[in-house]
DNA sequence: AAACGAAAAGTTGTCAACAATTTTGATCTA
DNA sequence: TAGATCAAAATTGTTGACAACTTTTCGTTT
């Protein structure tokens, strides 16, 4: 038995612009279901942007494993959506078209009604206690002013939701599609930042309390309709004489 | 330039219990894509059974490239549910545990309803004529007893329903459920096949076309309850006592 | 100074070799 | 014959080197 080598793991100095620093104590086993969670963490909460490098070389030396194990993350992320792979230019952060954007959420406006509304028929308690949680802990957000906390919840609710079902495969879409609605909201988000409006998420969990299906339905459903008004998709028109127009040449 | 090698496609003598024979014509370029689709329709089809070893190098010669696109390919697979890796020991198709056949089914039962009700309340004509078109294939199956087609169909038609969703990434969703589908009714599947029972398929695309969505949404359900009731499904219970019944010592 | 182009540096894609482990198969023993 | 034991073969996991491509740098020209 021979003891794996993995000797700088907390002693290579990472810039502070690499995309994950080393210093947060890695786990014994890196992964790549660990590098795919920790990347999903990271677009979660904003702090990877759309269209963001990610360097195989840094992030090598950021998870402290070889390049086969970063090339095969990616490949993950990318089937996912998350990561766009270019060829012979390497891995990018996702930038979704307006296209994509609207594709995203109208499949979550498909499934994700559906999903509540069976949460609404039948949770066991300990996810409704989870729920319960969860919605202090927005509260907690919203009146201390944290901002990247808030984000972060904001989307995790949807997939806590999804959890309580008590189907990890739902749980898995689900978490896959709001990642993908984090790039979106990133992207085309209006100034005013009504991610996840203030009392919805509560509106919603008094619905799946009440055990009220049909209500609980309608309630994702125009929770997750306006989250989409709210955003700016315009499609890039590029129409006849538009650039005479931008250009100010009338 | 530099031409690539990638000489000994149609040569290779692969024996017939090979999982992927090279003589059907490979497209010119191979990637991983490709090959988690061949793999796809291989379990879609039944020609793949549970617990299979998919061996590197018979997939690499089968396909005509190297180990790292099939390692690629088997991953993104087992991400999927569709192959398990195990540590040193190499790619298996799965063989879904009760467990996990419940959850498939119970994830479809939540998810394609909601679909099909989408798909009836707005349909694009030319995905309306799809699924007709293939209400027809399964009646010609069904007449030539043609029972791998028909096989293949049944789960195919699932897969088409959530396309006419327009929705590409409703389908991938419904593909990857039904693919482990295919792999459970071949695990649990009862001896009388009635895998997609006769007039099911048809009635729902009535209901699709009469824009009945209440209608449509309940029927796909009991759809996917028949089936799955049709499933044996038996917990194993290792029960006291079991041992001596079984080995006839009473 | 801007534009162009070639060399250099950096990055990704691929392959072959090696190490670690599992599977096979032959031999021996009771 | 059934089972145990051990070497050989086969298979998978990992690494390093190299080729192909892209980006950057830098000098030259206009």
């Amino acid at each position: 038995m021979v003891e794996r080598k993995r000797g700088f793991r907390k002693s290579v100095p990472t810039d502070p612009t690499s995309i994950e620093t080393a210093n947060k104590d890695l786990p014994d086993r890196v992964d790549e279901a660990y590098i795919v969670e920790r990347i999903y963490s990271a677009v979660m909460e904003h702090r990877l942007p759309p269209a963001q490098k990610l360097n195989e070389l840094k992030l090598c030396e950021a998870f402290g494993v070889g390049r086969m194990r970063i090339r095969r993350a990616l490949l993950l992320l990318s089937d996912q959506g998350i990561v766009e792979l270019e060829a012979n230019r390497g891995a990018f952060v996702a930038s979704p078209s307006p296209k994509e954007a609207n594709e995203v959420f109208d499949a979550r406006m498909v499934l994700e009604p559906a999903i509540a509304r069976r949460v609404a028929v039948e949770t066991p308690p300990e996810y409704l206690a989870m729920l319960k949680q969860h919605i202090s802990l927005e509260g907690e957000a919203r009146e201390n002013s944290r901002g990247a906390d808030l984000i972060r919840l904001s989307g995790e609710f949807h997939v806590k939701v999804a959890l309580a079902s008590g189907n990890l495969i739902l749980r898995r879409v689900i978490r896959e599609l709001v990642t993908r609605s984090s790039l979106i909201v990133g992207l085309f988000g209006a100034s005013n930042h009504m991610d996840c409006p203030d009392g919805e998420h509560s509106d919603l969990l008094c619905a799946i309390e009440r055990g009220d299906a049909d209500t609980t339905a309608s309630l994702m459903f125009e929770h997750l309709r306006k989250i989409k008004d709210g955003l700016d998709l315009a499609p890039p028109k590029p129409k006849e004489g538009d650039l005479k127009d931008i250009l100010g040449l009338r």
